[in-house]
DNA sequence: TCTGGGGTCCTAGGACCC
DNA sequence: TCTGGGGTCCTAGGACCC
């Protein structure tokens, strides 16, 4: 029984979304820049037809841009989250189930409409009408074949920014004509592998043995076949997931020369990081600092290097953040020839995100127990009363530990010396 | 001079537990 | 005390996505 799901993204967004406010951007080049004005990251067609890629560094297109008059904005993720909501609210009227995958992409659940080209067109007609951006809509029995039926609509204007490829004898006229490189989850090094195998094409990765595909890749891979033969292995979510991380990045404007330098970074870094975490609603498990010199200078001495630490009491304190980032940084820092590297990007990750009122109250659920002193009092409490023994942390985590089975039972302290050693 | 930032998922290998 | 099997968890790094 295959399921229809449709997958609807926005074109050139961002470049959409400036385009909806001021009417002189219309049929004009565009382009949207990163997020310190860095390089493009979204481009009008008129700026696509003139050769500018995506990530292109602003630098290497000034000429470009004051030969051609090329309208060039720094980005604005308020205005781009505002309308994207409002997009969103637009697919709602059309389908039950909306699964926003990006800030200008969502998967809908397309069961049960009879003419899916008819209700396709009929919402690209009406978002385009109530918020002014234009959008493609790919449908397929499986989100893989979805991203791809979009992808073909998106270059072949024949489509008219619709393609359902729920019928297998379409897909499989369409499917040899596919680069392989072009299929959602195949990135440049898989590409590379799989063309070296002699797989070129969509249909060729669809015919691939499904054993060969797991030795070449991962079950990512894997995925992606089964996937392509129309078996959905992606399922809908229409549920948000809860965070799992975040993260604070820099490049930095001059390259880090000494442990003085990246620590300034990761110190404003770990700050926002806390800050983040705390208009969240959430603490951090664990926290991870990451440095590494200039790819793109592979002359030059590289060293690149990510240590991670956990954080115990999960925490969104600012000091608590920039103590665990500094003992990250110092252990990563390098041990010898420091001096001859120029570390030109730092940051900080946050992962094992909890909502601040679910965090652990006990010590204990955090630190694990590793040293023998405190299994051996685990044990014996255990061996009383037995495996569900709780276990808190006493007052202020200062001095001692006890070990309770239940709200009456006797309390077992041990020695602060005996405390398991966290790294 | 100047090359984004924020995410997810997967794996290998080691430590540790029972 | 030793051994092996069956687990989990953790870290570092890679690949990919928007």
């Amino acid at each position: 029984m295959k399921r229809p799901v449709a997958i609807s993204d926005s074109a050139n967004f961002y470049v959409s979304a400036e385009r909806i406010f001021d009417p002189t951007l219309k049929s004009v080049p565009v382009i949207v820049l990163s997020n310190n004005d860095g390089c493009a990251i979204a481009r009008s067609d008129e700026a696509k037809a003139l050769g500018i890629k995506m990530g292109t560094p602003l630098h290497h297109i000034r000429d470009k841009i004051d030969a051609h008059g090329i309208r060039v904005f720094s980005s604005n993720y308020t205005l781009y989250g505002d309308i994207s909501r409002r997009v969103v609210e637009v697919y709602e009227d059309f389908t039950p189930n909306v699964e926003i995958y990006s800030i200008d992409e969502c998967f809908l659940d397309f069961v049960g409409f009879k003419d899916r080209t008819a209700h396709a067109m009929a919402l690209r007609a009406a978002v385009l009408r109530r918020i002014g951006v234009p959008v493609r809509i790919g449908i397929a029995p499986t989100k893989t074949l979805a991203k791809c039926a979009n992808d073909i609509a998106k270059k072949n204007p024949i489509f008219a920014g619709v393609l359902d490829m729920m019928d297998e004898s379409l897909a499989n006229w369409l499917l040899p004509r596919v680069p392989v490189g072009d299929i959602w989850g195949v990135g440049r090094k898989t590409t590379d592998k799989l063309r070296s195998l002699d797989v070129h094409t969509a249909a060729d990765l669809r015919d691939m043995p499904i054993r060969r595909a797991r030795t070449v890749g991962t079950v990512v891979l894997e995925r992606i076949v089964l996937e392509l033969q129309g078996e959905a292995c992606l399922a809908f979510e229409d549920v948000e997931p809860q965070r799992k991380g975040m993260a604070v990045t820099r490049s930095a404007g001059t390259p880090m020369t000494d442990f003085d330098m990246l620590f300034q970074a990761i110190t404003a870094h770990a700050s926002r990081g806390a800050e983040k975490l705390r208009q969240h609603g959430l603490v951090a498990g664990t926290l991870t600092v990451f440095f590494h010199t200039n790819k793109h200078r592979p002359d030059r001495p590289q060293y690149a290097v990510s240590r991670t630490t956990r954080m115990t009491p999960m925490s969104s304190d600012t000091f608590d953040l920039i103590k665990a980032a500094r003992r990250c940084a110092e252990a990563g820092w390098p041990k010898s020839d420091a001096n001859t590297f120029f570390f030109t990007k730092a940051g900080i990750m946050l992962n094992d995100l909890v909502r601040f009122e679910d965090r652990p109250r006990t010590l204990f659920d955090q630190a694990r127990p590793k040293s023998p002193a405190l299994m051996k009092a685990l044990d014996d409490v255990n061996d009383r009363f037995g495996k569900k023994t709780m276990v808190l942390a006493s007052e202020g985590m200062k001095q001692t530990w006890r070990l309770r089975a239940d709200h009456r039972s006797p309390r077992y302290t041990t020695r602060m010396e005996d405390l398991p050693v966290v790294r």
